[in-house]
DNA sequence: AACAAAACATGGAATTTTCAATATTTTTGG
DNA sequence: CCAAAAATATTGAAAATTCCATGTTTTGTT
């Protein structure tokens, strides 16, 4: 636990009770006081104050402890029961599902804040069906699933509203699933880097938090086919990079390889 | 519309005021009259009669027709609006993505009755993501969204029910991306016929609604892929087919062929 | 700073998969 | 019932993609 946690009084227990350690996984024990933690809390607010009552948001909070996560943490797990879901105040997450049968990985998304995660997950019945790993430090709410049910069938409203947000996700799982299925190596490559400046970076000059092999994880290719692609790309003048400082140049030309490949 | 349908009192009004046509489809007019549309609905109410009382389960009633569609017609389509929702009463159906710059599509998954479909659809903002057509002729109840919106809004429980039953569809696209993403031809369409079996036709010997194409479509992968693979699991004794007519004969080995393949 | 580990990079061989050409069988519509 | 269309089937060539071997650079840790 780290030394520099300033705690105006002991949340530990409520951290210790609405948190699950994660097996083989070191956890960021890094955690805000209760006035810090109503604050960055706001931003939870702002997405769900069009919905809930001050007294329904005081009950969520009270059932939400606030907490950092170093890149490559894990914060759901795959096969975990979906005891919480979280809010993501600021950072990048992937989902991420790791094949039983072989060491693979398959990145379905990838989500920055601030976003509801683990909707999706919540709803089955069954275990979480991937994992949301940090590929950047993320700052996160997590929230017990049993005091947002509670919620959510109270106030029809709200249910809508986070299914939308939850629904979201998984439309970018699809759309992912679409260009895998449908395109070859290089439309899909262009895919991610739209997506990625797009959806997660906000712009075409970015400091990639994504390996290689993550990138590959993530258009379903080798880890070759980026490293190829991406050189090929500097070449033509597509992009430029140097190291993780990546540029996308003409992002027209990439809307046209995603077209035709 | 049919000679044969026989209507107690004029619903072609209340037809034409819940159904869309789709371009460049043709539409199954038969329908039934209200006393039958009554009978049939009880599915729906089975279905949901845990979370929704009589008044609400008769509101939903008047605000969906029933409709019958062959084998072929497209029951909700990927670009309209989300203005209704589907129970499937009887028949399959498949979830198909038509890719906008090329002829293809791709099968996201397949479901069979009763299920209530489009729900996945009905929480996205936007437009539908992909169309629901008929592999086999369906009874079908379309249900006027925004009923059925107002009833969400007011019901929290029946909301979370609901969006458990559309997360499961969604689910069942997420793995057949993990599929495909992950394994290589064969392996991919052994996963598709364990889960025609597990799932579809309830059992290991079956009169195959889809054709070799869509089965490609489904899997991702060529339509020769299929016919040479098939081939080869009859020589091999794990399937025996004739025409439509198929049986898995050895679904052991096609679970090893998932894993291993 | 030194070292180990991971990430990045490149090129060719081997494999997988699609494409193209062609023939047979089954289904559909008049 | 017949003709046309669609679906099924087979083959080899072409294309796409991964795998493997190898080397360099960057990152993280002691």
């Amino acid at each position: 636990m780290s030394s520099e946690t300033k705690c105006s009084r002991d949340i530990s227990l409520l951290y210790s009770f609405f948190f699950v350690p994660l097996q083989n996984e070191t956890i960021s024990m890094n955690f805000l006081d209760n006035k810090d933690s109503k604050d960055n809390f706001s931003g939870f607010r702002k997405i769900s104050t069009l919905f809930i009552s001050d007294d329904e948001f005081r009950k969520i909070e009270k059932a939400a402890v606030f907490l950092r996560f170093k890149k490559g943490e894990t914060i759901l797990k795959q096969g975990h029961a979906p005891t919480h879901i979280a809010y993501l105040q600021s950072g990048i997450v992937k989902f991420n599902f790791q094949s039983p049968e072989n060491e693979k990985n398959t990145i379905l998304t990838l989500v920055s804040a601030p976003k509801i995660l683990g909707g999706a997950n919540l709803f089955y019945k069954d275990n979480n069906l991937f994992s949301i790993v940090a590929v950047e430090d993320c700052e996160i709410f997590l929230i017990e699933a049993s005091a947002l049910y509670e919620l959510l069938k109270e106030n029809g409203n709200y249910a809508v509203a986070l299914f939308q947000m939850a629904s979201e996700m998984f439309k970018k799982s699809i759309l992912n699933f679409i260009s895998v299925a449908n395109k070859q190596k290089e439309a899909r490559i262009a895919d991610v880097f739209i997506y990625l400046a797009e959806e997660i970076y906000f712009g075409t000059a970015f400091k990639l938090s994504l390996t290689r092999k993550e990138i590959a994880e993530f258009a379903c290719c080798s880890v070759e086919n980026i490293i190829m692609t991406l050189s090929k790309w500097q070449q033509e003048g597509i992009v430029s990079f140097s190291g993780k400082n990546l540029e996308i140049t003409n992002i027209e030309k990439l809307r046209y390889i995603s077209k035709v490949g």
